[in-house]
DNA sequence: AGCACGCCGACT
DNA sequence: GTCGGCGTGCTC
């Protein structure tokens, strides 16, 4: 008997090539089955998506698109060792390629971990055997162990017990509204222990936003949980990991081994066959929407996912997306807000009270002031007692433009329409858009006028700053006011990042500059004061989105000081955050002031329902990349001509095309569309219908020099 | 996405 | 004379 097997494969969404390819195969194969099949010249991985018996040119299934005339070449050999993916991950699978608008096998296949890719039938059962046999009843499996559990660290609040009590009584999807320092990781621990402690063959996902957090995660939830449910039983899915060790980690969730799969957005595509719970640490921060390639929302997904496998999903945040804000009501029963439960957690357990905010009027303030004397005068102080200040500043690198006093020449990058950034740790401006470095010169390219001067500062110049201001300010001991910086630049090495967090923690750093990287996650005890040098950017920026980031980039900051209150009470000293502002009368502040996050959210929603945007109205972006602006924005102007007779049409907002912040990126020209609606459903319409339009708009004369286009759904910033 | 084929510039 | 640039086309 003859079967046509339809099999996901790694290409591209093309209009010459349907989402699934066809071959031939003498015996049925299960969906989800991985398989190589044939493809050109070369031999690649597959998902078989389903089979269907060939009777000649009758097809039980429709086949993929003119596939039925032609003779298919035969499967090649089927990954047998290895269970197939179940439906519900091949439906997460479908549903992201869909609603982002990619070709099926590019999903599937990246959600894959790499090696599988290359990995031969002997090799995989060689790996399987060596796989640890699933978790082989460790410690106390009985009802008995299970009744009496195991005395746990800490006792719970009274606002950590409802939260459990509300997410074990209920499903869907659970917003945990808490504070810094509220205690949301203990609510995460406890909802994964119950689960797991119920169900013996359960499992549950935790996603925190970036690869930098997984490893303290992972300590905390091991030392949780390895004695338990044995070692093995937690482990981690993020891009930092080598081949091998993804693999391993992939295939210990996929068989059931790992009962606790923690991880960054990728991990959302974990196949999990008894996933019961998914945790989304920090739901509102932007590195759950991937950037290139499929831009698909991790948060959405997870969500999605809860849905479809009737998982509970837990997204937790001081400082909620307004989507989800939005999505959420405070109380089971009430109907107002949307379709997340929220639980609310205001209180700070452990620490002290939330750091008293302080704004420095900078209209006040001597002209080209970087840090105002009275600030100054707190950090030293400070550092006088032996206290720990953090200062951060969203700008790597010494100066952000580097200029000709005589003629006016700036450092631009000669591939983008941008200003390189002087490095003076290297002596180099560098790009950070392409890349592009080189030694800074000696004297003006232009003009040959030695006297060329960095303009405006970053992180190193601000530390070199500090280091000049505190050259007198003396440590209780004596001794010098230790700075150090913690940015991109400073961590780019291995290790880097935990060996300079270390020495905080280690209280051999007095001052700490840094950018946001340093206002995320890391708990550092004995910082008592957290200054934003300059916040005003995000204000008004033409970024919708950018007053959203830059409150909850503000509150974490406020949060990393003060988080212990038995060292503040010792000290005799409060926390305080310090904002460097021109516009302190700004609602932004006076929110972050009370620290009340609702005060901010709730307006920002109303002038959001008023302008008829997100959350109230979906959106889509069509770009373009092209050798010219002009062929970037002329495909995209003949690409919405296009779409005027489609369906759905009517009910979307189609806006001029306009090139992108940064135009020119290593010499490529971008410009972009927005597409609104008020319905998803109409949008999703559209874009689908528009998608092969888009593919044979490129061979036509309005095509001509379009490099790549792409369509990010939901996108984040615009 | 890969990987071929194909047609124009500076080097073993 | 070749090596190699990446433009265009194809893969069940």
């Amino acid at each position: 008997m003859s079967w046509r097997i339809d099999v996901a494969v790694h290409t591209p969404a093309h209009a010459a090539l349907g989402d699934l390819l066809s071959y031939a195969s003498d015996r049925a194969l299960a969906p989800g089955t991985l398989v190589r099949v044939p493809l050109g010249r070369r031999e690649v991985l597959g998902v078989v998506w389903r089979s269907a018996l060939d009777e000649g040119e009758v097809h039980a299934a429709p086949p993929a698109p003119d596939a039925s005339a032609m003779t298919l070449k035969p499967v090649g050999i089927a990954l047998d060792g290895l269970a197939p993916l179940g439906e519900a991950w091949r439906d997460l699978v479908m549903f992201t390629a869909r609603y982002y608008q990619r070709s099926l096998g590019e999903i599937a296949l990246a959600a894959l971990p790499p090696q599988l890719r290359d990995l031969t039938n002997v090799q995989l059962s060689r790996r399987l055997k060596r796989q640890a046999p699933p978790a082989q009843a460790p410690a106390d499996h009985t009802p008995q162990a299970m009744q009496a559990p195991q005395a746990l660290p800490v006792a719970l609040t009274q606002e950590q017990s409802e939260a459990l009590a509300r997410i074990e009584a209920g499903s869907g999807t659970f917003l945990l509204f808490g504070s810094t320092g509220s205690g949301k990781t203990e609510v995460y621990l406890r909802a994964v222990a119950t689960l797991l402690e119920r169900q013996p063959d359960a499992q549950a996902l935790v996603m925190v936003p970036e690869i930098n957090l997984t490893p303290q995660l992972e300590t905390r939830f091991k030392a949780r949980f390895d004695a338990r449910f044995g070692n093995g039983s937690v482990v981690s899915l993020h891009s930092g990991m080598t081949h091998p060790q993804r693999l391993a980690s992939w295939l210990a969730a996929h068989s059931g081994a790992a009962r606790i799969v923690l991880g960054t957005r990728m991990a959302v595509f974990a196949s999990m066959p008894g996933l019961q719970l998914i945790v989304v640490d920090e739901e509102h921060d932007p590195s759950y929407k991937q950037q290139e390639g499929a831009r698909y929302s991790a948060r959405d997904l997870a969500v999605w996912r809860g849905q479809r496998e009737n998982a509970r999903v837990l997204l937790g945040s001081a400082t909620p997306s307004l989507e989800s804000w939005h999505q959420s009501r405070p109380a089971a029963g009430t109907d107002s807000g949307g379709r997340y439960q929220r639980l609310a957690m205001p209180s700070r357990v452990g620490a002290g009270a939330l750091p008293t905010v302080r704004t420095v009027d900078m209209n006040l303030q001597p002209g080209k002031t970087v840090i105002s004397g009275v600030l100054l005068d707190a950090i030293g102080q400070r550092v006088a007692r032996g206290e720990q200040s953090m200062v951060f500043l969203n700008r790597r690198g010494y100066a952000p433009v580097l200029a000709c006093g005589d003629c006016g020449w700036k450092s631009e990058c000669p591939h983008c329409s941008a200003y390189r950034v002087f490095h003076k740790i290297d002596r180099t401006l560098r790009c950070h858009h392409c890349g592009f470095a080189e030694r800074v010169p000696r004297a003006c390219p232009a003009c040959g006028n030695l006297d060329i001067a960095p303009v405006g500062r970053g992180t190193e110049r601000l530390e070199e700053h500090l280091g000049e201001l505190f050259a007198d300010v003396k440590r209780p001991d004596g001794t010098p006011v230790r700075i150090a910086r913690i940015d991109a630049d400073s961590t780019r090495a291995q290790g880097a990042l935990e060996s300079q967090l270390a020495a905080v923690h280690a209280g051999e750093v007095d001052v700490l500059v840094g950018t946001q990287m340093i206002a995320k996650g890391h708990d550092f005890r004995r910082i008592t004061l957290v200054a934003a040098i300059n916040p005003d950017g995000a204000l008004f920026s033409s970024d919708f989105r950018a007053p959203e980031r830059l409150f909850s980039l503000l509150m974490q900051s406020a949060g990393r000081a003060g988080r212990d209150a038995a060292y503040l009470a010792a000290q005799g000293t409060t926390a305080e955050m310090w904002l460097q502002t021109h516009h302190g009368q700004h609602p932004l502040f006076a929110a972050l002031r009370r620290h009340d996050y609702t005060s901010f959210a709730e307006p920002e929603l109303e002038d959001r329902r008023a302008a008829g945007m997100p959350p109230f109205a979906f959106q889509a972006l069509l770009r373009a990349d092209a050798r010219t602006q002009e062929a970037a924005q002329a495909f995209l102007t003949a690409a919405s001509a296009a779409a005027d007779v489609l369906e759905g049409a009517d009910r979307v907002t189609r806006y001029p095309a306009v090139p992108l912040a940064i135009q020119r990126v290593a010499n490529v020209e971008r410009a972009q569309m927005l597409l609104e609606s008020p319905s998803r459903a109409a949008l999703q319409r559209l874009l689908a219908a528009w998608q092969p339009l888009l593919h044979a708009l490129r061979r036509e004369p309005e095509g001509k020099g379009v490099i790549r286009w792409l369509i990010d759904v939901d996108p984040h910033s615009i």
